[in-house]
DNA sequence: GTGGAATTTGAACGCAGGTTCAAAATCCGA
DNA sequence: TCGGATTTTGAACCTGCGTTCAAATTCCAC
C-alpha cells in the first residue's frame, strides 16, 4: 500500500470496476424509473435488477436521489450534442431541426438516455432541480433559434418557436410512455418518420 | 324518518351536496395529481386543497386508487365524445383530425379535464387499469380510422397511422406537463397551433 | 326544537420503503 | 499467501402515509 498515513488512490483496476457497477446501476435504475415512475420505483427494485441487495447501492450513491439526478445528467449530456452536430452537418433550419428529432428519438428509443427528458423533475432536491431545468431550458432556446431561423428564411411558417418546440418535445418525450423495443418499429425508422411529421407540419404551411 | 327497518334514502338536497363535496374533491385530486403525479401527492393534500383533513375523503371515496379512477372516468367521458363530434360536424379527415385536436387540446388548458391522459395508469388497480387501458386505445383507434381515411383519400401521406397517433397524442399530453393557464398563449390558441402544425405535417407531405 | 343522519375531526395503527450499521465475504496488490 | 481494501449482506431503525376508528360537530327533515 502506499505510505503510512497517507490513504492509498485505488488502483486503475479498482476505479475502472467500480465505474462499471455504477454505470449498470444507473442503467437499471433508468430502465425502473422509464418503466415505472420514480416514486413507484424502489430501491430493492434496482437492487434486484443489478443482482445485489439495496443496501449495496449506497455503497456507490448517497441516496436515491442521487441516482435519479445521475440519470438525468447523462441524458443532458447525450441531448446536449444534437445541436451542435445538427448546426455542424446541416445548412438549413429544416435538416438541422430534422437531424436533432431523429437522434433525439435514437436516444429515446436505441440507448434510452434520453428517457429521463420524460421525468418529472419534482423529485429532485432543489439545487439538482434548478440545474436539470436549466439544461432543458438551455436546449429548448436552441431548438427555438433553429426554428426562428427557418422562419426568418423562410423556410417554416410564421409559428410561434416555443409553441411549436413543445409539440416536438411533447411528441418525442412521450416515446417513453409507449415505445418498447421489441415492437415492429426500429428507433431509426421512428425518427425519420417523427421528423417527416414535425418538419413537415412547419416547411409545407407557409405555402398557403 | 322512512319506515322502521328501511333506511331512508337521502334527500335530492343531501344527494346534491354529497355530489358537489365529490366534484370539489375530484377537482383538487386532479390538479394534485397533475401538478405532482399520483405516488408524490398525499391525502393531505388533497384534503388541503379542499379545506377538510385527510379522514373526510374517505367519506366519499373508498381509497386513494378510487379517486385517481374517478379521475380517469371522467377524463375519458370526455375525449370520448370528440371523435363523433368530429365526424359529425366536419366532411374531410384533415377537418376531422384539426377539431379533435383542438377540443383534446382545450381539455388540457381550460378544463384540465384531459390531463388524466397523461397520467400512468400503473397505480391502478388491475381492473380499473384495463378498463382505462381499454378505452383509450378504443380512443387511439378512432384516430387512427381517421388518418387511415385520410390516407386513402389522398388528403393526407402515407404515413403510419399508429406513429402519427403516437406523435400527436404525444404532443398533446405533454401539454399537462408545462401549460401554466396563466401564461401567455390561451388554450384555444394553442389548440389552433397544435392544429395547424400536427395535420400539417400529414396533408403537405403527401404533394411531394 | 329535536332526534337522527351526515360530515368532520383528532388520534392511532400498521406497513412499506429509505437509510444506517456492523459483520461477513470477496477482491487485490505486494 | 496474506493483510488490508473494497464490496456485499442481513438486521434493524425510523418516518411518512394510507387507512381505521370512535367521538364530536354540523346539518336536516319533521
Amino acid at each position: 500500500m502506499s505510505a503510512v498515513g497517507s490513504p492509498a488512490l485505488p488502483s486503475p483496476h479498482v476505479r475502472a470496476k467500480r465505474r462499471r457497477r455504477r454505470a449498470e446501476i444507473l442503467e437499471a435504475a433508468l430502465r425502473a424509473f422509464r418503466d415505472q415512475g420514480y416514486h413507484a420505483t424502489t430501491l430493492d427494485d434496482i437492487a434486484a435488477r443489478v443482482g445485489v441487495r439495496k443496501t449495496a447501492l449506497y455503497h456507490y450513491f448517497p441516496d436515491k436521489e442521487a441516482i435519479l439526478y445521475a440519470c438525468h445528467r447523462e441524458s443532458l449530456l447525450e441531448v446536449g450534442r444534437l445541436i451542435e452536430e445538427a448546426r455542424r452537418g446541416y445548412g438549413t433550419a429544416a435538416e438541422q431541426l430534422a437531424h436533432v428529432i431523429r437522434e433525439h428519438v435514437r436516444l429515446m428509443t436505441d440507448t434510452l438516455q434520453g428517457s429521463p427528458f420524460a421525468f418529472d423533475v419534482g423529485a429532485l432536491s432543489p439545487g439538482h432541480e434548478r440545474r436539470v431545468i436549466a439544461a432543458r431550458d438551455a436546449y429548448e432556446r436552441q431548438l427555438r433559434a433553429i426554428i426562428e431561423e427557418g422562419v426568418r428564411r423562410g423556410e417554416f411558417a410564421a409559428v410561434s418557436p416555443k409553441v411549436a418546440v413543445f409539440a416536438i418535445l411533447g411528441a418525442i418525450n412521450w416515446i417513453a410512455r409507449w415505445y418498447r423495443p421489441e415492437g415492429p418499429v426500429g428507433g431509426a425508422e421512428l425518427g425519420r418518420q417523427f421528423a417527416e411529421h414535425l418538419v413537415g407540419g412547419l416547411t409545407c404551411r407557409r405555402a398557403r
